[in-house]
DNA sequence: AGCACGCCGACT
DNA sequence: GTCGGCGTGCTC
């Protein structure tokens, strides 16, 4: 035995911390941290980490521990950037959770979590080396390019683009690095930047009522200065409350106007009198503070709170189904208040499209400046203070979209999931595929909190739960005041063209309401679920149709922009004059979108204001809401759009809404078409209101008037729809029956594909038999931006299969074929709980 | 996912 | 003979 000889000293152990890197590898990487960083480095706190030769990423630390890795050598951290953990315990165990029930890597789930302004960008820069010896051999490019950065003490790839003005540096710069010419390294840079103020306040000599008074008749000869003084008092009256001073005011305030006082407030800045500071400010700032609004609930509100309470005794989660009109919103409203009375946080979901509306509006009324928004629209910036307003107390009540649903909280009492139907609640690209709405249950389950889920047509999953008894059930089927239900109207298509009636895509029946509502000064709302002029062009003489050359779709004819375009990969062509197949001029537009519908109610109505409201006319930020705003200001008469109208818009003076191609939801080829073509066609009717003591109209143009589906929708007959869904998904072993894992293969080669899919399907289904696994086939569209593509469908029976052993079978096949040397470049997407 | 390393074709 | 094509495999 050998003498241990390092008393006095206690040993140090190192400390190793188990790091989420944002890549897509399935497993965590240890680093080492140095002794620096010891004391100071938690669980939560972003790092940076060279990983890679070259790379210099952002992670998060997930674990500290001290155990060595036994078969490599832990590289250092280089640098830690929180003292304080920026991601929660709580949040990490529901990433761990995303990652291992949507079959993807944390690091997934990190990189969709965390707002880019929280991720660190590590930017390569180009230095001239100084060692460098001229004697080899450049080109007269090289010479031009070095000399440009040897002028320079670092550039990065698009300053030497914009010096020598050429944005194809890249190779340059390249071979110059392989010359030992230049030299490469990262720099790393905070993308977030807090927002500063610059103010000025009274030195504090001066900050009391009668020190003011003094100053006051000094300045009596400086008029300038003096008003100055009166100006920072009539904003900050100091003279009856000193502490105010503290604050100061906005230095904008002298500085910015014509005859400006701003070299006034430097003299007497200079004097002492007035002192500079800056201090950094939210984004949120102009926001006021919470007036008080009394939410006055009716009768049935009040039953809804007290049977979603009821519920919540004893459930974890409460569908609230309400009709269109109900007055959800004030339920909603006091639950909130509720939660945040009793001390918890609450999470407020909406879909995207729904948020920019008159809810946040109203919620803001309520809420003030205690709620924070999360949104898509927002900057990094916004996203990051909102991120940051949660872990300091600041927000203990947040409004956001699907990825809200990562924000840092540790105490959620209550989460709302408003349209808990909408499947843009469903993530597809990148992983993680999650749904906001059934992370949120698997969420509050974890902060012992309540999930209220709201729909006026509620997901066939959710519905099925409650009549389980799994969740609560609360509906309110009264509409608010005095609004009675809309009447319906299904137009006979066929008929009126038969009877030569229908003027292009308008029926008699609906362009007489529309005349009427014009003659009136009442509005319409047009739907047609369809962008774009026409779906696509066909050439007379030979059937020949534009397409896509990189999709298997027709491409879709743009008039106002006179493009032909892609809505799977957003290529753009020309339109071309004549068939490039046989070279006849009669190349015409087939079907019809929401811009022809524009187009043909300016050639009828050329008065009459129109509209149009999808994806192509919201593109810019404010766009969406400025729409909104017109038509709530009726400087709007007509609007057409795309599902963009049917969603939480509440207008007073819309008497007519009239729905397109109501044939083609109704029998889009996918399971659930019926639902969806109900829920759509419901929220769309729910927009016409009553008007004039006579109930909306709304006017549904289909083929086939006598389909059910149509009929549930007129009686709004949720349950019927239900009740047939519900055997048809029970017979056919559809969701909520089953939960459904869909595989997609893609190949550039339709062979490989194939075979591929066709090898993975085969494993599978050797497993889980024939019963359980369907394809694979091609979708409906079978190639996507020259991908060819295959899908194979798993269903997997709720209580009868251990889903977590079934998925981790999956995978362990999926990693079979990507790996499988016969078949390259395959690639898999892995979609648990597809829509 | 990146990114470097490595082994075969079309060019000076 | 070299440049560079992208196939392969690793990243603490």
């Amino acid at each position: 035995m050998y003498v241990q000889n390092s008393l006095p000293f206690e040993e140090e152990t190192t400390v190793f911390a188990d790091l989420i890197l944002p890549v897509p590898i399935p497993k965590l990487f240890t680093y080492r941290v140095s002794r620096a960083m010891n004391g100071l480095i938690k669980v939560g706190a972003r790092v940076i980490v060279q990983f890679g030769k070259n790379r210099v990423i952002t992670a998060v630390v997930g674990k500290l521990h001290n155990t060595p890795p036994t078969n490599y050598q832990a590289k250092y951290i280089l640098e830690l950037l929180d003292e304080e953990p920026l991601v929660m315990a709580s949040q990490l165990e529901l990433f761990r959770w995303m990652a291992e029930y949507y079959l993807c890597t944390i690091g997934e789930v990190m990189n969709v979590a965390l707002p880019s302004g929280l991720k660190i960008t590590s930017q390569s820069k180009v230095q001239y080396n100084p060692d460098f010896d001229y004697a080899e051999l450049l080109t007269e490019e090289e010479v031009g390019l070095l000399e440009e950065i040897k002028k320079h003490q670092a550039l990065s790839y698009e300053e030497v683009a914009r010096l020598v003005e050429d944005t194809n540096v890249n190779a340059v710069i390249k071979s110059l690095v392989g010359k030992r010419a230049v030299i490469l390294f990262e720099q790393v840079k905070e993308k977030y930047k807090p927002k500063i103020a610059r103010k000025v306040r009274l030195t504090p000599a001066y900050a009391s009522g009668a020190a003011l008074n003094v100053l006051m008749k000094e300045l009596e000869k400086q008029p300038k200065q003096q008003e100055v003084l009166l100006r920072y008092l009539s904003f900050v009256p100091v003279q009856n409350n000193p502490a105010l001073n503290q604050k100061g005011l906005d230095k904008a305030v002298f500085t910015q106007e014509e005859n400006s006082l701003s070299s006034s407030l430097n003299t007497l800045m200079k004097h002492g009198i007035f002192e500079p500071f800056e201090i950094t400010v939210s984004r949120f700032a102009d926001i006021p503070d919470t007036p008080t609004v009394e939410i006055k609930l009716s009768a049935s509100q009040q039953g809804a709170v007290r049977q979603i309470q009821e519920h919540f005794q004893d459930k974890e989660v409460v569908l609230l189904h309400g009709i269109t009109g109900s007055g959800k919103t004030e339920v909603y409203i006091h639950m909130i208040r509720q939660a945040l009375e009793s001390g918890t946080q609450v999470l407020f979901l909406l879909p995207e499209i729904a948020l920019t509306t008159q809810i946040v509006v109203r919620l803001r009324k309520v809420f003030g400046d205690k709620m924070g928004i999360y949104h898509s629209k927002f900057s990094d910036n916004e996203r990051v203070e909102v991120w940051k307003g949660i872990i300091e107390g600041k927000f203990q009540f947040v409004v956001g979209v699907r990825s809200a649903v990562f924000l840092p909280f540790t105490n959620l009492g209550l989460i709302i999931v408003d349209e808990e139907h909408e499947t843009s609640y469903k993530q597809f690209d990148p992983a993680p595929r999650y749904h906001a709405r059934d992370v949120a249950v698997v969420m509050a389950y974890m902060h012992h909190g309540k999930v209220l889920l709201g729909s006026a047509t509620p997901s066939l999953e959710s519905y099925y739960h409650a009549q389980q008894g799994r969740y609560g059930l609360v509906e309110m089927f009264e509409r608010y005041g005095d609004a009675a239900l809309p009447e319906f109207l299904l137009i006979d298509i066929k008929l009126e063209k038969k009877q030569r009636k229908m003027k292009n895509e308008f029926s008699s029946v609906l362009l007489d309401y529309m005349q009427y509502n014009l003659e009136h000064d009442e509005q319409t709302i047009l739907f047609q679920n369809r962008r774009g002029y026409s779906p696509y062009i066909q050439c007379e003489e030979c059937n020949w149709i534009a397409e896509c050359n990189n999709c298997d779709v027709s491409l879709t004819y743009h008039m106002k922009v006179a493009e032909l375009r892609c809505h799977y990969c957003g290529h753009k062509e020309q339109v071309p004059r004549t068939c490039p197949n046989c070279g006849s001029p009669k190349v015409k537009t087939m079907g019809f979108g929401t811009e022809k519908i524009e187009d043909e109610l300016h050639l009828i109505y050329p008065n009459a204001r129109v509209q149009r409201m999808d994806m192509d006319t919201t593109r810019a930020k404010n766009a969406y809401q400025q729409i909104i705003q017109d038509f709530e200001n009726e400087q709007i008469d007509i609007l057409v759009g795309t599902q963009m109208v049917s969603k939480g818009l509440d207008f007073g003076n819309v008497s007519v809404v009239g729905i397109f191609d109501a044939d083609r939801m109704i029998h889009f080829p996918e399971f659930r078409a019926s639902e969806r073509a109900f829920q759509m066609l419901t929220q769309v009717s729910g927009r016409a209101g009553r008007r004039a003591g006579r109930p909306g109209k709304v006017l549904i143009q289909t083929h086939n008037p006598a389909q059910e589906i149509l009929s549930w929708v007129i009686q709004n007959d949720y349950r019927r729809m239900y009740d047939t869904e519900i055997s048809e998904r029970e017979q056919y072993n559809y969701p909520p029956f089953t939960r459904l894992i869909k595989l997609i293969v893609k190949h550039t080669d339709r062979d490989t594909a194939q075979r591929a899919a066709a090898q993975l399907a085969e494993k599978l289904l050797a497993e889980l038999g024939p019963s359980r696994v369907l394809g694979p086939e091609p979708p409906l569209v079978e190639r996507v931006r020259n991908q060819f593509l295959f899908e194979i469908l798993i269903k997997l029976e709720r209580e009868k299969i251990n889903f977590k052993a079934a998925k981790s079978f999956i995978q362990d096949k999926v990693t079979d074929i990507l790996t499988d040397k016969t078949l390259k470049n395959i690639n898999v997407v892995v979609d648990v709980d597809s829509m």
